[in-house]
RNA sequence: GGCCCAUUGGUCAAGUGGUUAAGACACCGCCCUUUCACGGCGAUAACAGGGGUUCGAGUCCCCUAUGGGUCACCA
C-alpha cells in the first residue's frame, strides 16, 4: 500500500446520486486508475437523523451502472474496513481523546440551549457567532467530576489563538485563512458519534487516502482539517476541490427542484457512456480538442491539471449532441438493441421489420425516449389534415397531389420487387415520364403513408417497411381524402 | 455582514507575458437531398470594469462590480 495512490468516494446515503456526486466519484476513480492506484468506497452515515432506507443500494447501483468499480468497500471488503462509518464508531472517540491529551481538543459540556442563547445574543448585536470557549478553562477535576456524573459532552477542536493556516489545493493553489476565523468545531457529538469533519480526517488517514476530491463547499473548512492532520502528525493528502455544477439559471442542481440524477438521465433516454463522457468534460479539459472519450480513454487521459475552478453549467443541448454521437457510432445491431424497448408491443407484433426502422432511426436519434413518438405512424396511420399535401418547396398542392397519387397506383401495383431501390427507380421514372419533379410524386406518397409532416426516411423507405398492401391501403385513403376535398 | 473562492462568445472550454484569442455545442446561412436527420462548407459571437507593473498583459499586482461558498452536535 505504501506509495500507492488511493482515492475515495465518500457519499452520505441520501438515496439520490446527483450529477455533481457522480462527477466527483468519476474524478476519484480516474485519478486512481490513471496512477494504478485504488479507488475506495466509504459510506458516511454518521448522521443518524438523516438515515434513508435503501440509500446505500442506490450508491452501489450507480457505481456499477457507471462502470466505476471500487477496489475496496463495504460490499467487497478490503484491508481498511469496515467501510461504513457507523461501524467504525469505536475508534473515533479514542482518537479524539488523544487530541484532548495533547491539548489540541477539549471537553465541552455546554447545553444546546446555552449555545443557542449565546448565539442569539451575539447575532442580535450584529456580530458573528463563534463558540465562546466557555468550557476551555475547565479544570481537570471539574471535567472528571462532570464525566463521572454522566453529564453529556462533546469534544471540540482547539484552534490556535494566533497566526494563520495555509493549505495547498491542486486546483485552487495556496489558500490562507486567519486562525481567528476558525471556530472550535465539534469533533465528537453528544451521541458519541464523530462529526463528518472529524470522521473524514481520521478515516482518510486510516485508509491511507492520498488524494481527496470533493466539492469546493469544503474549501473553507479545509484549514481545520489540516490542523487536525498536524495535531496527529499525519501526512496531509492532496486536496482537489472541484467547482459546482449549475443550471442555466445559475442555481445549483438539486433533487428538490427536480433536476435529474444519474439514473433519471438514463431513464430519460441517455446512454451511460454519453453521460459519463459529458460529465467528465464538465469542469475538466484534456487540453486537446478531443471530446469523445470512453471510460478507458479517460483513465489514460485524465489529469488533475485540467480541472477548472469556475462553476460549469449543465447544458442539456451538448449532452443531447454527445448522446447522438454515441448512438451514431454504434453498429446497427447495437442500436437496434437499445432502441427496441422503445418500440411498442403493437408495433413489434405487427409484422413490421423493426430492424429496418432502427436503420432509419439511428442517424436521427439523439435521445432514446424520442423514439416512440417518431415511429408511431408505422403502427397505425394517424388522422391528418390534407393541408399537409401542400408544400411550396416541393411544389405540391392538394390538386396535383391527388393526380400524383392516382398516377402512382398502377406503378406500385406493378412493381416487381418491393424495396426502396426498386420503388425509387420506378417512381422517379414515373415523375420523369410525367414531366414533373420527383418531389411532386414523392412528397404526396410520404404524406399519405405517414400522415406526418416529418418522418424518419422518405416515401420509398417508408413504403418498403410498411409493405405493399399497407402502403397501397394508405395511399388509397389519401386519394379518398383528397377526392372528397377537391 | 466577516472570511474564502471564482469571472474568456448564449453554453462547455484552450490559453501559464508576445496567438489573426483554438476547438466543441447551440443558433443562423449554404450544399447534399424524396420530408426530417446524418454529412460537408461557412457566418455571427468572448478576455466583467478600472487602475498599475512591463518594450509588451486574457495571462502578474491592486481596487470595484457581479456570482458562488462558508460561518451547525449536516455532510
Amino acid at each position: 500500500m505504501a506509495g500507492e495512490i488511493r482515492t475515495r468516494f465518500a457519499p452520505s446515503p441520501t438515496g439520490y446520486m446527483h450529477i455533481g456526486n457522480l462527477r466527483t466519484a468519476l474524478y476519484e476513480y480516474l485519478i486512481a486508475k490513471r496512477n494504478n492506484g485504488k479507488f475506495i468506497l466509504r459510506i458516511e452515515d454518521t448522521d443518524q437523523e438523516r438515515f434513508v432506507e435503501g440509500a446505500t443500494d442506490v450508491i452501489y447501483k450507480t457505481l456499477e451502472l457507471a462502470g466505476l468499480r471500487h477496489d475496496e468497500g463495504p460490499d467487497i471488503g478490503g484491508p481498511c474496513g469496515p467501510y461504513i462509518q457507523s461501524e467504525r464508531k469505536g475508534s473515533y472517540m479514542e482518537y479524539a481523546k488523544k487530541l484532548v491529551d495533547t491539548g489540541a481538543a477539549y471537553y465541552c459540556f455546554c447545553s444546546k440551549e446555552r449555545l443557542a442563547a449565546v448565539k442569539e445574543e451575539i447575532e442580535k448585536n450584529g456580530g458573528t457567532y463563534r463558540y465562546d470557549r466557555h468550557c476551555l478553562g475547565l479544570s481537570k477535576e471539574e471535567i472528571d467530576r462532570k464525566l463521572a456524573a454522566g453529564e453529556p459532552f462533546v469534544i471540540r477542536q482547539k484552534m490556535p489563538d494566533t497566526g494563520s493556516t495555509s493549505f495547498e489545493d491542486a486546483v485552487y493553489g495556496t489558500i490562507t485563512v486567519d486562525n481567528s476565523e476558525l471556530e472550535d468545531q465539534v469533533l465528537i457529538k453528544s451521541d458519541g458519534l464523530p462529526t463528518y469533519n472529524f470522521a473524514n480526517v481520521v478515516d482518510d488517514h486510516l485508509m491511507q487516502i492520498t488524494h481527496v476530491v470533493r466539492g469546493n463547499e469544503y474549501l473553507s473548512s479545509t484549514p481545520k482539517y489540516n490542523l487536525l492532520y498536524q495535531a496527529f502528525g499525519w501526512d496531509i493528502p492532496t486536496y482537489i476541490h472541484v467547482s459546482t455544477i449549475i443550471k442555466p439559471d445559475g442555481r445549483k442542481m438539486s433533487k428538490r427542484t427536480g433536476d435529474p440524477s444519474f439514473e433519471d438521465l438514463l431513464s430519460q433516454g441517455y446512454l451511460v457512456e454519453a453521460v459519463i463522457n459529458y460529465v467528465a468534460l464538465l469542469g475538466w479539459s484534456p487540453g486537446t480538442t478531443q471530446e469523445i472519450f470512453s471510460l478507458k480513454e479517460l483513465e489514460q487521459a485524465f489529469d488533475i491539471h485540467g480541472i477548472s475552478k469556475s462553476p460549469a453549467v449543465f447544458d442539456i443541448n451538448k449532452l443531447n449532441w454527445m448522446n447522438g454521437e454515441y448512438i451514431r457510432s454504434m453498429t446497427t445491431e447495437q442500436f437496434h438493441n437499445v432502441a427496441s424497448p422503445y418500440y411498442s408491443d403493437a408495433l413489434k407484433s405487427s409484422g413490421i421489420d423493426t430492424f429496418k426502422i432502427s436503420k432509419l432511426m439511428q442517424p436521427r436519434t439523439e435521445v432514446l425516449t424520442a423514439i416512440p413518438a417518431t415511429v408511431d405512424f408505422f403502427e397505425s396511420l394517424p388522422e391528418y389534415d390534407i393541408a399537409m399535401y401542400e408544400h411550396k418547396k416541393m411544389k405540391t398542392d392538394t390538386a396535383n397531389s391527388l393526380t400524383g397519387l392516382k398516377a402512382v397506383m398502377p406503378v406500385l401495383e406493378g412493381v416487381a420487387v418491393w424495396d426502396n431501390d426498386t420503388l425509387y427507380a420506378a417512381l422517379t421514372g414515373l415523375a420523369q415520364s410525367l414531366g414533373v419533379k420527383n418531389s411532386q410524386i414523392l412528397w404526396p406518397i410520404r404524406t399519405a403513408l405517414s400522415g406526418k409532416d416529418v418522418t424518419p426516411g422518405g416515401a420509398t423507405e417508408l413504403a418498403e417497411i410498411l409493405g405493399k398492401d399497407e402502403s397501397i391501403r394508405r395511399i388509397k385513403i389519401g386519394i379518398d381524402k383528397l377526392t372528397r376535398a377537391v
